[in-house]
DNA sequence: CCGCGTTGTTGACACATCGCCAATAGTGCT
DNA sequence: AGCACTATTGGCGATGTGTCAACAACGCGG
């Protein structure tokens, strides 16, 4: 049996992309550490030797899955608030239907929501999507806990509703834009006040 | 050791109520059949003699945990849009909130979301949910697909919003009261219609 | 070119959980 | 009381996971 020996960051790195194209198509009960290991070609201990625990490699798995490019937040057009809803929606929707799978798997949390550690990187994510829905909508730097809490429950309306296109496609890309964009409105005129 | 032999019936409910009380207090992968079968004071194979495998007997702690009471939905107030709106939204709170915990557990599949089956059994309460919203606004008896898309989806921003509530704490009542009966204002006026 | 130490890598052991099934022993009936 | 029915048990085999001592690939000095 020919070993090969290889640098830390580079064998951390090949492990993690088996583990997430992995994890990225079945849920993670259905998922063994004798899969990824073998996909890499790699003895069993070794992913433990990496990453811990499975769950501590399925971390890892999650946080890229759900780390998308933050860029061109900035760059929203200055119009009014129709406008910048318009935007920011169709930016999400862009993100989301790019790496559709795997960006499903990870905020569905493939079979490991209700677990502490995995419910805090995705309440992470998510937060970071929520911010990212103020500022569009030209909110305050320091929103009150009310006001994220809003943005947070508007994030997951979005998830819920791109789920209905992506996975069972009873929704059209129109519609989904449509039915976000007017609730994100509705929600930055007649709900966030009250925060 | 003194066995007692019960009505299979009744044996099948004790054990049941064990398992409900567990997988709505840990995740899934946390609760062993080992645990269930102690608790209940009998031996684990009959856990699977009962049940089948552990995954079924999952889906039958979900499938209780989410049947809600279906009652008075019937007796809706025949007011205007809002009105309509309103008492939905305080009877979905009020089921919600009765039991509050196990209800979160299940809907957040408890850490088997990703898995097929259990997927599906969620699936369909919400789709219950979401067919009693289209009723309760007054809706179609045989609303298309599109539609129920989107009623589905409104059920997701209800659930979301209800965890910021119940599970954060960051939301009062009358503020997930006030942002889901404003949110289903808009969406059967401005986004329903284009269904 | 050859030992030699560093350390990436392996294989196996111990433990936990699950599905299954033959053996066991309550329970009601004659 | 004896018997048949079946609820119930206990253990076996398979699978998955974490750990760790031993192994070997690669760089380096002689």
């Amino acid at each position: 049996m020919r070993r090969r020996r290889l640098e830390p960051d580079a064998r951390r790195e090949q492990i993690l992309s088996v583990a997430i194209r992995l994890f990225g198509s079945k849920p993670y009960a259905q998922v063994s550490t004798t899969d990824v290991a073998r996909d890499a070609g790699v003895a069993r201990g070794l992913v433990n030797h990496y990453f811990g625990t499975k769950k501590d490699l399925y971390l890892e798995v999650v946080r890229v899955m759900l780390t998308v490019p933050e860029v061109a937040l900035e760059q929203l057009p200055q119009g009014d608030l129709a406008e910048r809803a318009d935007s920011i929606v169709g930016w999400f929707l862009d993100v989301v239907s790019r790496h559709s799978t795997s960006w499903l798997a990870a905020i569905g949390a493939g079979g490991m929501a209700g677990d502490a550690d995995v419910d805090e990187v995705i309440a992470e994510a998510i937060d970071i999507a929520a911010d990212g829905i103020l500022r569009a909508v030209g909110m305050e730097r320091r929103p009150p806990p009310a006001l994220r809490g809003m943005a947070r429950a508007y994030v997951g309306l979005a998830v819920y509703t791109a789920q209905e296109w992506l996975k069972r496609g009873v929704l059209t890309r129109d519609q989904v834009h449509a039915l976000l964009a007017v609730s994100l409105v509705t929600m930055v005129e007649r709900v966030f006040p009250q925060a």
